[in-house]
DNA sequence: CTTGCCTTTGCAACATTGTTGCACGCCCAT
DNA sequence: ATGGGCGTGCAACAATGTTGCAAAGGCAAG
């Protein structure tokens, strides 16, 4: 099952939500996918994007990804198609924030159309 | 009543959530603060921030605030004492997108530690 | 083979947030 | 006085995320 939802997140190539995992999943739980992506996102398999649709997406992670401090890559989620997709060749920008501010990390999702839904 | 919401707002200096303009007027009712903040909302008096701790916070506007095609500036959520600030300073940093991607809003939510908390 | 343990799964319930329908009360103008 | 519009409060609801508990399965030791 485990195996079944990686495959799924991997062919997908979007992050997905909890609840479209539900739709591709028809005959699983609910809380079996929970604990499933909750387990993939300790082990570091994943990682989570609140991309500001009110539901947390999961997307894998990248070979290179390093999830530990920070998702340190934009996600952009396009408002046609409501795909949320990782840039992961596009770091975050570094900010300058006012004094005695600390960064600990920062979230940074953009918002349009992509590619495919531009044509 | 309007008139409290807003003035708490300014006086506040924070982004605030419904929940915790529920606490600041215990004898008001959730969904007439939530259709105070619609309207505020709507006029262009404040603005809405989603900065990942799953409830909206709301923040007056500032006078030269352009909210119309979206959140310019950076937000900041202190991880302890779970303000969320407007920097207002720091404009959102332009991104380049992947060919075929347009981009339409930005949102940016640094988290860590604000400059009263780091002390 | 049986027993017991551990993991995984499914069902149900729950908390939180956000949202909306409906009715009541108030103010104002006609 | 009457009616309409507005603001308010109560209640219910939807969606998401989360957890407790019991059933089912596999696996190893006896």
């Amino acid at each position: 099952m485990r195996q079944l939802v990686l495959k799924v997140l991997m062919d997908k190539g979007t992050a997905m939500s909890l609840s479209k995992l539900e739709e591709e999943f028809s005959h699983a739980d609910k809380s079996t996918l929970y604990r499933t992506l909750k387990t993939f996102e300790d082990k570091k398999i994943i990682h989570s994007v609140d991309d500001g649709t009110g539901s947390i997406k999961y997307a894998v992670c990248q070979d290179t990804c390093e999830c530990n401090p920070s998702d340190l890559h934009v996600h952009f989620y396009c408002t046609q198609c409501e795909n949320t997709f990782c840039l992961t060749d596009i770091p975050v920008p570094t900010v300058n924030l006012p004094a005695g501010f600390s960064l600990d990390r920062v979230n940074m999702v953009v918002r349009g159309l992509c590619a495919n839904c531009k044509k």
